[in-house]
DNA sequence: CCGCATCCGTTTTGATACTG
DNA sequence: CAGTATCAAAACGGATGCGG
């Protein structure tokens, strides 16, 4: 996921999933959970915690490390006696805005669905 | 990932992130991509190795099973004596249609992009 | 106290070979 | 053709410890 730089492995080079890259950069196990909860604003790493309290801090860690490598993040170092990090997005991060809410929409809408539909069955009306 | 149904990780339970339980059905490794492959028709087991050759067997297969677990993918086996298996989307997977193609479509705007900020830089007038 | 690196056990993914 | 079995590698989760 990290070599996604030296060559694509998914389709013939110079083609490439554009689906491939774009789950390359949103797709981590938290990448996309942190990328929505960063668009209503700047966030420190303990608010990450707070919000996802079931990423540990060694995947927080990496993730947005992998966030701000990718370049959709910024992370803002504050030399202070409590330390103090804060993460936003950055201009090309806002351009994953629309995928990202999407996403979003499309979880709202169908997770109760999808409940509906695992445990009771598409038709499985008697 | 497999036990989303038994409780989501990342938020308080009665909420849930919607994008966590997007990013679970098309977040996997492969998923999105197996997804965007079908939008454009019934594929074969085989099809998805030559789409995407860096699959392994073992991968395609986790994932398609997966994906037909969730309930957004069809899986057609014809008893012949060359086997025949056919993957197709469900109504259910159709819906993820929009959020698959505007992920293929940022994809394909930010891949030339990225590469040159990220071979470039962002500052590096040629 | 906050953010992060390290060690270790568990889970997921990859590579290869084999089967109906 | 469409998988399964097996083993090795990598990613991940949890706990601990360190630097500021």
């Amino acid at each position: 996921m990290r070599d996604r730089k030296s060559g694509y492995g998914g389709c013939p080079e110079g083609e490439g999933c554009p689906v491939e890259f774009t789950l390359d950069v949103i797709g981590g196990k938290w990448k996309g959970v942190l990328l929505y909860h960063l668009i209503d604003g700047t966030k420190r790493f303990n608010e990450f915690r707070k919000i996802c309290p079931s990423i540990t801090q060694r995947m927080l860690t990496l993730q947005l490390r992998e966030l701000e490598e990718d370049g959709v993040i910024h992370r803002e170092v504050y030399q202070q006696v409590p330390p103090k990090v804060e993460y936003s997005l950055t201009e090309f991060g806002r351009t994953l805005e629309p995928i990202i809410l999407q996403m979003k929409q499309w979880g709202e809408t169908y997770k109760k669905k999808a409940r509906s539909l695992i445990f009771n069955g598409p038709g499985q009306s008697s």
